[in-house]
DNA sequence: GTGAAAGCGCTAACAT
DNA sequence: ATGTTAGCGCTTTCAC
């Protein structure tokens, strides 16, 4: 463990050449005599020299870096986006640093500031303010973001929530609901464009549709809110939550209070997260393409980085992943 | 957008002062004349100026942020670490930078290398080989492992996997299972230790262990080796899984395959995720105390960094979680 | 209190 | 093919 690492011009003196031949050298940028890069090489073994990137980084004004930041790396949404990410980045030979804006709402901007500095794009999903993001544009940096701005013009995606939702109205509207609830967050960027379709289409079949609001995105949320929504007056026949984690959380404390799923009750989520598919009932969703969205904004980024030209808001197909909690039936292959 | 950011150097031109002044003040190194500090400050603000976080790194050495390697984000037992190790970052001003090394093992020394160079420590999560992890040593920073290594000497936690697996084990025996299988995951560096618990336990008991092998920690691998373990002749009454995962695709394939839990066979994991929670039946598992091991690394890494002693090597307690998979009785509150 | 000047470790013209 | 020389933006003695 060494206390001073040595320095390029450690190498340099003891290879008996100039800086600049080693620096040049070793980054491939050029090619020297055979006779000096053995000589470099070894003694770069010999010392163990490394590059001090924060020098190297601070010249390129390349890091090689893209930040991520996601709102919680509890939620299996968010760490299928960096699933798709990381492996878009390295195969482009960029490296992911994530952050985790959730426990420290309040220092977002503060932790976005640092993470901007150390990389050479964003990649942000936040419920942060439009001028708060209007901030972060001014960090300067290549910026992608998951969800649409109103004001703020920049790179974005996002899945298409309102025909997701209307999607899974229709289906449970086809399996015969009458007394359909959403279950929202609407904290959320992304719940009003879900409920808009829910209702959409419910309004299309002379329907109405009842909301009730969540504090979290979390299962316990969901076992919360449940007694309130099934042991009122005539309950819902079908309940529609923002996330797959509220219908499990939901689903769970339902069948404690006697009722059977889906005869009793129909439930759906959005996200089609892994765990959807292991409850029981199994979980119908909306397959939002988690990993491929995280795969685009990757995507997206290295277009920006390299100059490329790419669609500013590109939206992705939701995809309906038909299961017992809606169906009764043997789940599809 | 701005295209070059200002410097400290426009800072202190248009302030009328010099670089070192604006420097000190803003780091709060010394006060100066309120005159100054004022225009410093309206300065500052006016021209949106940002210190170089990069420029200023390589002087201090210092960049006040830890990375963290974990395995596997989609992993709820590893995000439940990372959740752990963020929130005492955060309280210590520290940032936290997690790189995910699963997509790309064969570059798990090179991705830990070029993060170790933008950190001031590092907590790792990792199968490498002993003989990597000397490597990642060299690098020379403050270091955190998860798990104990033979060979070399460095600060590390674990959990007391040999415990959970001989308590796990001990209930089983106590509910009257008699052939009790290991479902296991040997690439890990805990699966040893868990196997060695059951199997110390059922020797006491004069029972012989079976043990099986998944390729992965995934719920698909449990689902696929779920016929196997149970369709030869005389299966298992009691299945012990390395991880909750594992667990929860068993589960569901058992069912599929028409036996019921736990009274056909009862099923078990480690890791105490949060799904266990929720899969019908809830599944036993043992906790870990995933978050409490994450914020212990980053404890440690604290002291390492402010020159604490700390200890060594640190074994937290698990602890066993009674579900339904095992006790066929209402689960604990 | 305030500033001049010397670097931190590296890269990038521009020589030679 | 190799070296010289400026910095990058910042901190930090050490003067005044």
């Amino acid at each position: 463990m060494k206390r001073n690492a040595p320095t390029l011009h450690d190498v340099a003196k003891a290879a008996g050449v100039s800086t600049a031949t080693v620096s040049k050298f070793l980054n491939g940028a050029q090619r020297f005599s055979p006779a000096v890069e053995a000589t470099i090489n070894s003694v770069v073994a010999q010392i163990g020299y490394r590059s001090n990137e924060l020098a190297r980084s601070m010249i390129t004004g390349e890091t090689k870096t893209i930040g991520v930041a996601i709102l919680d790396i509890n939620n299996p949404h968010f760490t299928a986006v960096v699933k798709g990410a990381n492996r878009v980045a390295i195969d482009a030979g960029y490296t992911l640093l994530f952050v985790d804006t959730e426990e420290n709402q309040k220092r977002e901007l503060q932790l976005l500031d640092t993470l901007s500095r150390r990389v050479d794009g964003l990649i942000i999903s936040s419920r942060m303010s439009e001028t708060d993001i209007k901030t972060v544009i001014d960090f300067g940096k290549p910026l992608v973001f998951f969800g649409q701005l109103e004001t703020a013009k920049l790179v974005s995606i996002c899945s298409a929530g309102q025909q997701g939702g209307y999607m899974l109205a229709q289906h449970l509207v086809n399996q015969g609901c009458k007394n359909i609830v959403y279950l929202g967050f609407s904290k959320s960027r992304w719940d009003r464009d879900r409920i808009a379709g829910v209702g959409e289409c419910l309004e299309s079949h002379g329907l109405s549709l009842k909301a009730y609001d969540a504090q979290a995105p979390f299962a316990s949320e969901g076992e919360r809110l449940c007694s309130l929504i099934m042991l009122g007056k005539d309950h819902p026949d079908a309940v529609i939550c923002y996330n797959d984690l509220l219908a499990i959380g939901f689903m769970k404390e339902a069948q404690s209070l006697g009722f059977k799923i889906p005869h009793d009750v129909a439930v759906a989520g959005f996200d089609n997260v892994p765990y959807a598919e292991y409850v029981s009932p199994s979980l119908t969703s909306v397959n939002l393409q988690s990993e491929g969205m995280g795969e685009l904004a990757m995507k997206k980024m290295l277009d920006l980085l390299a100059g490329r030209p790419t669609e500013e808001y590109t939206v992705l197909d939701p995809q309906l992943v038909l299961r017992e909690s809606t169906s009764g039936r043997k789940r599809h292959a």
